[in-house]
DNA sequence: AGATAACCTAACGTGAACGTCAACTTAATC
DNA sequence: GATTAAGTTGACGTTCACGTTAGGTTATCT
């Protein structure tokens, strides 16, 4: 079975990110591209991670949280204590998670019964506008 | 009934933010605090937007999101146009909301799974170290 | 082989969201 | 009534997450 590689332009269109980005999470050591001669190669594993930071960030999820986050996903070649620090931090990044989503159910119900109240305002705008022709 | 003022240091303690985070936050036009002389006073509303605001960012959404956002619970003093378009881009942010609500339980499930692997993971590791003793 | 395109590093620029410090005015306290 | 505390307005500094040149190297194409 043969490794796919891609390129730095193949991995920004796929992934609708700019060469720059890249780039930018390798220096943060999210991604971990080999090298093939000078050029960057990006490997399934890296399209993986890729695909984990650009979730975390639309939860708003900051570059160093979704790191720490990534490595859960990483843990063979880790050893004991590191191991179970990680699995720790992993369980709060859990409860925070479902939290913010149990929140985020809230604040929808919330702006949902305000459009309801809004649209039915814009009903008698409406017809004060007829009324008033 | 009596309106009930708050000071910037009594804002700061409720809602644990800096004076600066209030000011910029005003600067931003977020929030409207009424003068007594020279000193902001807090207001009911100040308070219900702050709430709003601090929520708001804990989404990931932008200021400038937020402010647009705060519009639709204020809808009283604008007109008709306005008000439709603020209407369109709240039912626009509230579909987004539901996905970004949808994928998040999706990456939480996920995080689950890997975390029952890893504790397995760790329950490997403890027996052969007991072994290796 | 010479031009052109794709990639590289290094370094400075930028917008958002505040932090921090200085200098000043007003309120509270002894 | 002087001192201290609390609040105010600038204005510059900082961190994060990239954008944007500039200048150099390596492939690719004709």
């Amino acid at each position: 079975m043969t490794i796919y590689y891609m390129n730095i332009r193949e991995m920004c269109e796929e992934f609708s990110v700019t060469q720059r980005t890249l780039r930018f999470y390798e220096a943060k050591e999210l991604i971990f591209p080999v090298r093939t001669g000078q050029r960057r190669s990006y490997t399934h594993q890296d399209r993986g991670r890729l695909k984990l930071i650009l979730q975390g960030k639309r939860f708003g999820f900051s570059l160093e949280d979704i790191r720490q986050l990534l490595n859960l996903y990483n843990l063979g070649d880790q050893r004991y204590t590191q191991y179970l620090q990680t699995i720790e931090k992993s369980k709060e990044r859990l409860k925070a998670m479902i939290s913010q989503k149990d929140e985020l159910s809230e604040a929808i119900e919330d702006l949902k019964a305000h459009l309801i109240q809004g649209e039915h305002e814009l009903k008698k705008l409406k017809q004060k506008r007829i009324l008033e022709t």
